[in-house]
RNA sequence: GGCCCCUUGGUCAAGCGGUUAAGACAUCGCCCUUUCACGGCGGUAACAUGGGUUCGAUUCCCGUAGGGGUCACCA
């Protein structure tokens, strides 16, 4: 039988990184097996559907490059694969189960339900709609009375399911609730609608959160009532954001569209997320989607939580990011480059060439460009090295030095400037090491910069470089008297 | 609280009765680069706990602790 998985998000408005990685599982256990993968939306919540949310659905998937074999867009033979648009199948399909004696009519009200809550604050329906007669039932139907449609859960024994994950899962039928499966609205609850669109669309592999671990043996139920053989189940552990909460859009920065905003690249964080909950066992770790898909095997994922580590993503990107075509690089970089102090001023190009190793997202670019505009006073430690025998004294030395030769230069650029620097050096006694440190400390005033002395001297230019030159000597000497 | 699930370094994570308990990120150190970064090499660092079972438990079973989930006309 062929593979069939679904994604089946609730358009809530937002594409959380928890939600992307059960639709990137259930996507790559699909095409490992050479199967179908199809997006149904979930909106039978009408008060927390959210403008837009379906095309934002729709964008991350298609970003992250995803093929959807069926969908609201895409079409497809079991549709439609929006349930609002379902309703009248879920209507039939539970009063169906009615007749079959999986479910029942309730006309409780809410006020009799909340007389059923115990001392614990716990509540459990107590079958009671259940006793009501046919005759009864048709009265109330007939008297417009509003009502619900209950699983008839029985009243007692085991009930087991095969997790693919966790493996054997038993509940007790007691611990559970005739759960409402068709509200008054008339719109079906996830319970309900869950089951008759995985039947009704062949689905045969769930993928999902393990929220639904305990409630599964319920649907298993309802498959039985209606004579239908239930799918395989693989349930996910949580992705976290430390050991005690679950990541999620409340934190923030757990959403899908703000990392790609922050500048990582779709395919690094695919990869990231794949790594999450899920081991391929070798070594390797960096993984385009097409080796993801040939490696990944159920067995692999993992059953205890995991939490989110965006350190070790950034590392990730990072190594997407250098393996780009100084092109792309360019193509990626330059908007980051127009919001930056940089904007319209140097050469790009430059840039592009000093940052793509040194940034692990493009938004670095912000920060590894500031020194451009931002300097000033700093700290004399900056030109303490201890291999290089460096420090402050030596460092103003240098940079008077430096300023000699570069006021003797008439013409300005990189490679002269390192042939200036190094025979300054020499004159003066010191190492060429010794010179480049200090005076990429004084041109910058910082201690981690893109580039070394020659590369940001050559950004600065002659005279911006020989401005902060006299200023560091000016900030050294001032300094070192105080001392 | 009842029920379900989980527990290997700071983090991700191999392991599926006998291992010097992998690897990665982070961290620390060294090297490379006469300067920043990249890169290379190496170090520190873990089986929650108590009982069993076994010749032998990280691995199997039970208890305890800790954590998560679930108990809706939300999904």
């Amino acid at each position: 039988m062929k593979v069939r998985t679904r994604f089946a998000p609730s358009p809530t408005g937002f594409m959380h990184i928890g939600n992307l990685r059960t639709a990137l599982y259930s996507y790559l256990f699909a095409r490992h097996y050479g199967g179908e993968f199809i997006l149904r939306i979930e909106d039978t919540d009408r008060e927390r559907y959210v403008e837009g949310a379906v095309d934002l659905v729709y964008r991350t998937l298609e970003t992250v490059g995803f093929k959807i074999d069926e969908s609201p867009v895409h079409g497809g033979e079991v549709g439609p694969y929006v349930q609002s648009e379902r309703k009248n199948i879920y209507i039939e399909y539970a009063h169906k189960l009615v007749e079959l004696g999986g479910a029942y009519y309730c006309f409780c009200d809410k006020e009799r339900l909340e007389s059923l809550t115990d001392e614990n604050g716990n509540r459990k329906y107590d079958k009671h709609c259940l006793s009501l007669t046919k005759e009864e039932v048709e009265a109330k139907l007939k008297a417009g009375e509003p009502y619900v449609i209950r699983q008839n859960v029985p009243a007692s024994g085991m009930t087991s399911y095969e997790d693919l994950v966790f493996g054997t899962i038993e509940i007790d039928c007691a611990d559970m609730e005739d759960q409402v499966l068709l509200k008054s609205d008339g719109m079906p609850t996830y319970n309900f609608a869950n089951v008759i669109d995985d039947h009704l669309m062949g689905i045969t592999h769930v993928t999902r959160g393990m929220e639904y671990l305990s409630s599964t043996p319920k649907y298993n139920l309802l498959y039985k009532s209606f004579g239908w053989e239930p799918p395989k189940y693989i349930h996910l552990p949580p992705i976290m954001k430390d050991a005690q909460r679950k990541l999620s859009k409340r934190y923030g920065d757990a959403n899908f569209e703000d990392f790609i905003a922050k500048g990582y690249l779709p395919e690094a964080i695919i990869n990231y997320i794949a790594l999450l909950g899920w081991s391929p066992k070798g070594e390797v770790e960096k993984m385009d989607i097409d080796t993801l898909t040939e490696l990944f095997d159920v067995a692999g994922i993992n059953k205890s939580g995991s939490i989110f580590d965006e350190v070790k993503m950034k590392w990730l990107n990072s190594l997407y990011i250098k393996e780009l075509s100084p092109e792309r690089f360019a193509e990626l970089a330059k908007p980051w480059y127009d919001k930056s102090v940089i904007a319209g001023k140097y050469d790009y190009n430059k840039w592009n060439a000093l940052l793509q190793s040194r940034v692990e997202i493009m938004q670095d670019i912000l920060d590894k460009v500031k020194f451009i505009e931002e300097f000033g006073e700093y700290d004399l430690e900056l030109y303490y090295h201890k291999k290089l025998k460096a420090d402050a004294s030596v460092g103003l030395v240098a940079v008077k030095g430096a300023i000699e030769a570069i006021e003797a230069m008439d013409e300005f650029n990189e490679e002269l400037l390192s042939e200036a620097l190094g025979a300054k050096a020499e004159e003066l006694g010191m190492k060429k090491g010794q010179m480049l440190w200090s005076v990429r400390v004084a041109v910058t005033g910082a201690a981690v910069t893109p580039g070394g002395a020659t590369e940001m001297a050559g950004i600065l230019g002659k005279e911006e470089s020989l401005r902060r030159l006299a200023f560091s000597r000016d900030l050294i000497e001032r300094k070192l008297q105080n001392a």
